[in-house]
DNA sequence: CGGCAAATTGACTCCACTCAAAGGAGGTGG
DNA sequence: CCACCTCCTTTGAGTGGAGTCAATTTGCCG
C-alpha cells in the first residue's frame, strides 16, 4: 500500500494556502484550466474561491477514497493518479491527471470520493470549495459552461477506454493522449516523460504489466517509438495513430 | 444497419409536441427525472421549457451521431440504446435508457451528439433546450446540483464497466444493474424483461453474443436464474451479487 | 407454411494472462 | 565507496478464457 503517513487533507491546505499568490488571470496555464472563457472582471472574482496548496511530494495523497466531498482540485505542475481498491485488494488505476485538469467531478453524486488521488510527481494544486464554484457558476453562464464541458468530456473519454481494443490499440492510445494534451501544454508531441510506473499504466489500461513492456518493446522494434525507460520518443505519430484506429471524435 | 428512414429529428419534435400534455408535477416518473428536488414553483416553471414527443416505435432514432447538439431527452416510456459505430463499421452499444435517464449530456463538450440513440420499444421522451436547461439552472441550484449529480454518476458507472471484469462478472452486474433501476421504478427487482438483444448486451459488455448466451445458460443451470428469451428471473440476487462481486459503491 | 433473423451449442483458435526467472536502477547503511 | 537490498522492468514458456467459425434450433411475421 501507500505511505499513509503522507496524507494530507484538504482543511491543511486550507491554512497552509497563501491567498495572496493565487492569481489565475497571471497563470501559465491559461485557456487550460476551470476559468477558461471567462472575461476579466470574472477571472479577478474566481481567484477569490481558488486555494493555492503547498506542493505535493511523490507519494503523497491529495484525496483518499472514503472523504467528503468538499472540493475539487486543479492541477497547477507535477502528475496525479487516481485510483479505486478493489474487491480483492487489487488497485485500479482510473486516471491520470496533468495540470489544468480538475480531479474530483466524479465524487459529486455520491458526496463522497469514490477514488484516492496521489501524486506521482512533486505538484501542486489549487483546491475550489464546490459549493463556492457551483454557486459561482450561477452568475457566470461560462464558468458553469465550462464544468459541464469537462464532464462531458470525462464520460466521452470513458466510453472510449470501455471499448473492446487490443493491449497494442490501448497503449498507442494511450500514448496518443498524453502526446495530445502535453502538445497542448506547450510540451513536445513527440517526446515526453511517463510520470507513472509499467504498472499503473497496465492497471489503467486493463493490462498486465508484461503485456505493457511487450507491447512497448514491439512498438520500439517496429520504429513507431524509442523507449528508455521513462521517456518515450514517438517517431511516427501517424502511424501509431494508425495502430490506435481511432474513431473519429 | 438501422432503418435509416425512420429516423426523426428534434425539430419534428418540437412540432408535433403538444405542450398542453406537459405536467411535470403529475408525472409518475417523479422523484426519478431531472426535476427532482425542486420546490413545486420551481417545477411549474421548469414544465414550460419541456417539450413532449410523440412516441417512437421501436428502431426509430432520437438522435443521430453527429447531429448538432442542441437538446437533452429524458425517456418517458420504453427503452433506448446509444451506440457508436467503430472505424471497422462495428455498432459499439454505449448504454440503455430506462424512464427518467437523461439522454445526451455526453454531446456537450463536442457541440454535437457523439453516438446514435434508437428506441428498443415503442418509447416517448420529453425533450428540453439545453440552452434553456442550463438557463434556468442558474435560477435553480437544485436543478443545476441534478445536472452534476447524473453526469457524475455516469462517470462512475463508467469507470466501473471499464474494470477489467470476466465475462460471468460482467453480465452479473448488468443484470443487477438492470434489477435496481427496475426496482427504482416500482417493477419487480426479480423479473424483467430485456427490452434489448442478446447482440446489444454482448456489444454493450465488450462481449461475443455467444458468450452472453453461454454465461445466461451457465447461471441458469447453476440455478441463479431462470432466462427464457427476454424474460429474465433472478432467483437468487445473494448470489448473483457474489458473482459480481461488486465494489462498494 | 416458408423465409429470415435471433439465439444456442459445439469445436477449435488465439491473445493476453500467469508463472517464473533474470536483469537493471536506485536507495540505504556499513 | 561499495555491498546489499528491493522494487521495477523485461523476457521466456505455458495456460486458459473468451473469441471465431460453423451448424443447428427457435421464434417471429408475412
Amino acid at each position: 500500500m501507500e505511505c499513509s503517513a503522507a496524507n494530507i487533507n484538504i482543511r491543511e491546505f486550507r491554512r497552509d494556502a497563501s491567498r495572496s499568490q493565487v492569481a489565475c488571470s497571471r497563470c501559465s496555464l491559461g485557456e487550460l484550466c476551470l476559468p477558461r472563457g471567462l472575461d476579466p472582471d470574472e477571472v479577478q472574482r474566481f481567484e477569490k474561491i481558488v486555494n493555492r496548496s503547498r506542493p505535493l511530494r511523490a507519494g503523497e495523497h491529495l484525496f483518499r477514497a472514503g472523504d467528503e466531498f468538499r472540493s475539487v482540485a486543479s492541477v497547477r505542475t507535477g502528475c496525479f493518479k487516481s485510483y479505486v481498491v478493489d474487491a480483492e485488494g487489487q488497485e485500479q488505476v482510473l486516471g491520470f491527471h496533468l495540470p489544468g485538469e480538475i480531479i474530483g467531478l466524479d465524487a459529486i453524486h455520491s458526496c463522497r470520493h469514490t477514488a484516492s488521488v496521489v501524486a506521482l510527481d512533486t505538484s501542486a494544486v489549487c483546491t475550489l470549495s464546490f459549493e463556492s464554484v457551483t454557486q459561482m457558476a450561477r452568475s457566470m453562464p461560462e464558468l458553469q459552461a465550462e464544468l459541464f464541458r469537462i464532464m462531458s468530456a470525462r464520460i466521452s473519454e470513458l466510453e472510449t477506454i470501455a471499448g473492446d481494443l487490443s493491449a497494442d490499440e490501448r497503449i498507442a492510445m494511450f500514448l496518443l493522449s498524453l502526446s495530445d494534451r502535453f502538445s497542448r501544454r506547450g510540451y513536445s508531441e513527440h517526446e515526453f516523460i511517463l510520470a507513472m510506473s509499467r504498472r499503473d499504466i497496465a492497471s489503467f489500461l486493463r493490462l498486465a504489466t508484461e503485456t505493457v513492456s511487450r507491447v512497448l518493446a514491439r512498438l520500439q522494434k517496429s520504429g513507431l517509438l524509442k523507449v528508455d525507460r521513462k521517456q518515450v520518443r514517438i517517431r511516427d505519430l501517424d502511424a501509431l495513430r494508425e495502430v490506435a484506429r481511432q474513431q473519429a471524435a
